[in-house]
DNA sequence: CGGCATCCCTATTGATACTG
DNA sequence: CAGTATCAATAGGGATGCCG
């Protein structure tokens, strides 16, 4: 793809790799479990679905709220996780349109999942900064 | 940077638009634990700690255990983690010279969340299969 | 407001070859 | 064996403009 702009071309299932009798060991290249664990962990999918799992959102605030996101990447982000099953978006048929974004029951057990990740890890800022600068000294 | 290969670029922590005294927000962007979260959900670093997390590993046999994955990202990985304080490096001095990698402390308790995020991905797998195709379905 | 399409640049990644 | 160096391919992502 040189110039085609694939939405979510790391999600497809379509893979002709995949064996679909072997569907669940994320060690195993091009697996489904690997896929949604990507989706799940990427970059921007982790801060969404942290967000999310405070509460739904809609569009403009959670974009806000991730700090960093394009437009464009939080869009396919929330695709994908819908497509995953994550998330649910609703649609309201307001003047000006409004579309809120939450997570599905699955969605929220992930969530919940990657929020204890992302806390454990705040908690633990100071040491990985210290082990880094550590690692750092030691090759000058 | 054209055709220069930097390290580990992503895990830098000299990042200008860090913000010292607000360490734990992974929210805010160029924030400590957001990069940590990146290192340790990103493409292949859930996966080497998954694996660590069934006991230590040599290079080769990692690799071996993670499909797909180049010497060249491995490698780069576990530096990554190695600097961020969640994985061990043992060199041991023999011929040949063998060197085992294995979880710390804090690595240990990172893999167990991760690999707790992925036993509920992989027992979901139909679920989630099922939402594509009817996502994909909806829109032909 | 929400968000898709296009253009385009850069970071990440993979293959391959080479070294301690 | 355990990497590093180099080069080429690709995916990620920002900016802008347009539409329901």
């Amino acid at each position: 793809m040189t110039s085609t702009d694939t939405p979510h071309s790391a999600a497809e299932t379509a893979d002709p790799n995949v064996d679909p009798t072997l569907e669940s060991d994320v060690f195993a290249r091009g697996c489904n479990s690997r896929m949604a664990l990507q989706n799940a962990t990427g970059r921007w999918g982790a801060l969404a679905l942290a967000a999310l799992n405070e509460g739904p959102y809609r569009f403009s605030a959670l974009r806000r709220r991730v700090d960093g996101v394009s437009e464009r990447m939080l869009s396919q982000t929330l695709q994908t996780l819908e497509r995953d099953g994550l998330v649910h978006r609703e649609v309201l048929e307001t003047i000006p349109p409004k579309v809120e974004y939450s997570l599905t029951e699955l969605g929220a057990d992930v969530a919940e999942k990657i929020t204890a990740l992302i806390e454990l890890l705040e908690s633990q800022v100071p040491k990985i900064v210290a082990s880094q600068t550590e690692y750092d000294a030691r090759r000058q």
